[in-house]
DNA sequence: GTCTATAGGAAGATAGAC
DNA sequence: GTCTATCTTCCTATAGAC
């Protein structure tokens, strides 16, 4: 019998929440152990590439719930405005209210900035494409005006969950989500 | 004879970009002394702590630096505007023009967090206070709003070392720091 | 598919010569 | 103050029983 979707599903939240917590070298597969329940030998047999494939595998699977989540209703139906309100909505999801750190930004030091740079890259900018398509259609702005608006929303959640991680404090985080929707008003 | 200062200024400059590039945990005593010159033995007779006193003292130098060339000068001389100008010119070289990461930040995850978190919580306090006073002595907003006005711009800061760190890509940093006398005109 | 046991190496840290 | 040599612990990874 394969291993059933629903135990590996639970497994791979458990793996992200290391990594997204102490980053890649913090991520010992004593730790890995630990939060999966699993011993180090029983990690290997799902993962034969050790602790880096772990770290792809929950990089890959957070794009791809970043793609359903946050992307996809940015391209999806409604106004630009209601587009963002959703964006905002399930942002605040996706990082709990601002206690969970972003995979991008933990795995972009030391050894994982290594690895993982590529996508990393490739991650950031596909986000910021795709919302600086929605500011510009819910402006008059040009296209370079408007990913530079997407860019600095962009900056401004990643920098409140550093300083969230760095203080404890999720206020600003949620301010800044609150605040994504007026981007549409700028001049 | 005791270590000479302009030894030990270099030393430290080349720990600091140690644990700035690869975080805490990343920091190996290989790395550290690589990056040194000096084998673990002399790490270790000017540090008795190890990895955690060299830590320790990379962080609260960074927090002098941060203080003088930071911190004074927004609380010094001349209008609320220029101040901030000041600011964000030493802020471009604080920071190597966004090439550089900021320890706060890197030192905030993982084992880093568990040792440094009293002293990162403070740094960013501090931080947030002294810029919303200026915030407030430049504008005619209320004590709360400026806060919020100076914590905005700390964390589009941060997002931007965060961006700059994942993509190779500074000039979103350059233009933060090109933004920051303007908040003033806010209303 | 999970486990115990262990290999092999790198980690942080120390002893003691010079 | 710096070095070489070494200690102990923890790391990643594997072997093989069940």
């Amino acid at each position: 019998m394969p291993i059933t979707k629903v135990e590996s599903e639970d497994i791979l939240d458990r793996l992200t929440e290391v990594f997204r917590t102490v980053g890649y070298e913090g991520a010992t597969l004593s730790k890995l152990s630990e939060a999966t329940g699993l011993q180090r030998a029983s990690l290997y047999h799902r993962f034969p590439g050790g602790k880096k494939e772990m770290a792809e595998t929950v990089l890959l699977r957070c794009g791809s719930q970043f793609q359903e989540q946050i992307l996809n209703p940015l391209k999806g139906e409604g106004t630009p405005e209601e587009r963002l309100q959703r964006m905002a909505r399930n942002l605040s999801q996706y990082y709990q209210k601002g206690n969970a750190a972003c995979l991008l930004d933990t795995l972009s030091v030391g050894e994982g900035q290594d690895i993982f740079s590529q996508h990393i890259q490739e991650s950031f900018a596909l986000w910021i494409e795709t919302l600086a398509k929605v500011v510009q259609e819910g402006t008059d702005l040009t296209k370079a005006r408007s990913k530079q608006i997407a860019e600095d929303q962009v900056m401004k959640i990643q920098g409140a969950l550093v300083l969230a991680r760095g203080t404890g404090v999720t206020k600003p985080f949620q301010r800044v989500l609150q605040g994504l929707p007026e981007i549409l008003k700028t001049k």
